[in-house]
DNA sequence: ATTTGACTCTAACCTTACGTCATACCATAA
DNA sequence: TTATGGTATGACGTAAGGTTAGAGTCAAAT
């Protein structure tokens, strides 16, 4: 009879030569003989009883069942297989399950969502849009911009009107006092405001220091999108520049 | 705001407080504050981040990943959902395939299945049968009778045929010499054929320690259904108990 | 005869997501 | 004041092996 060594068996069945190992040690295949050096021989009866293993563990069957079902010819096949069967479908109905509620998710996220290049600028001409961009570029570096426009792009629709519309209050109120300096007691008074107006917006998601990092993305986000510091119909880009000033100071002050 | 302790927490998520000193651990959440005894105080925030947590968890996401998804924004969500989707549809054509391997097996199984009780005594009128077992119990115990139907009510038709007819040869060199002793060379040299015709119907099922077991089993089996030491049409009670004699002494002296 | 290179052995630690003690500390009500 | 019950840390256990590490073995090539 043909004797196969560890590696060889393994290459055969494949499977490897730590799971033979470990099927040995809790006896579900143990070597036909041993050598004088301690190496594994295998025969013929040994790889059938491996493809025996290996057909329930495709079955998804747990070692010690396999081990009563191959070596107790008591042992109830039909009955194992019935409640394995059972097990599974069990199984198959919570991955529907989850599938399901993955699906919702996905359409939630995608209806309500992510705002598109054109959306992005709409009320631009392409001109329009490249100039600031340009702009923004030569003045906080090609990063900044990035940042600024995946950060936007994530926010949903209803984010993005939020963020365009609820703030105009603070933002006029701001407007008015943004004769002072950025650092100021009473603006920074209103950023905080506006700080826990907009929080809401990100839930719990992420933890508070990249919080503080996104508030201050969201500054230069204010320079890079002339649509957000709107006052009176007007584009302010010069208070969108106080603007991002006073929320980097407001979140560098609560960093520590 | 309010502050949830550990098992407040707990039943409030449904999640048990050793899950909670976990999460602490790994760094997926932690709790608001710790009392001057060290014991944990969660808040609203954290309630939500577990909340979140739990649907992702629910989806069967590894925590690892939680953990990215949920401290990280930057993180694409929809894009780990959308993996997650296939590695779930995955799981289920796995899942479907094990179902119908599983199918199969058992519709083969009960095919070519299981004598009935009926069967199993069919050709003897119920008064024979009973005194049959009568007798066998009186001279082997009724235990030994048990784990003989036992074993042959697991046996497939097929097998149960292959027993029936396909030793006639071996049995009649055997009965030719049952007049020696069981132990003799000649007769253990006959029995040793019959094993390894037998043996093939066990395959690679059971141990080689159980398999000389269920041979002495089988001994017992042919002393208490006369069908199987049917010599030229007449049953030879005698040349069965010879045979199983011969048998046990075959399995023993295989053992050590 | 020796040196490679490919194998082999055992032992031990690592992984996931906690459950289950063990031991000691803390808080509150009767 | 004690009984009761919550809390903390630490350590071990789980399933099925993967992954080194250190040491021994085998056959072929030099």
């Amino acid at each position: 009879m043909q004797k196969y060594t560890a590696k060889g068996l393994s290459n055969l069945a494949g499977v490897s030569v730590r799971t033979l190992h470990y099927y040995d040690k809790i006896g579900l295949l143990k070597p036909a003989i041993r050598t004088e050096a301690k190496y594994r021989l295998y025969g013929g009866n040994e790889l059938l009883r491996l493809q025996q293993i290996l057909f329930f563990k495709e079955l998804d069957f747990p070692l010690k069942e396999i081990l009563k079902i191959i070596n107790d010819p008591e042992f109830d096949l039909i009955k194992a297989l019935e409640s394995h069967e059972q097990a599974l479908i069990l199984k198959q109905k919570k991955i529907s399950k989850m599938l399901d509620t993955i699906e919702k998710t996905m359409l939630n996220l995608k209806e309500k969502k992510m705002i598109t290049d054109d959306e992005l600028y709409n009320g631009f001409t392409k001109k329009e849009v490249s100039k600031n961009r340009k702009e923004t570029i030569e003045k906080y570096g090609a990063e900044a911009l990035e940042k600024s426009e995946a950060y936007l792009k994530k926010l949903t629709k209803e984010q993005f009107e939020a963020l365009k519309n609820e703030q105009k209050e603070i933002f006029k109120t701001l407007f008015k006092i943004s004769n002072q300096a950025p650092d100021s007691k009473e603006v920074q008074l209103e950023v905080a405001r506006h700080y826990n107006n907009i929080r809401k917006f990100w839930g719990t998601v992420g933890t508070k220091n990249t919080q503080w990092k996104d508030y201050k993305g969201l500054g230069e986000l204010y320079i890079a999108d002339e649509r957000f510091t709107i006052i009176d119909g007007k584009a302010q880009p010069d208070f969108a520049i106080f603007l991002s000033k006073a929320m980097t100071y407001f979140a560098n002050s609560q960093l520590k």
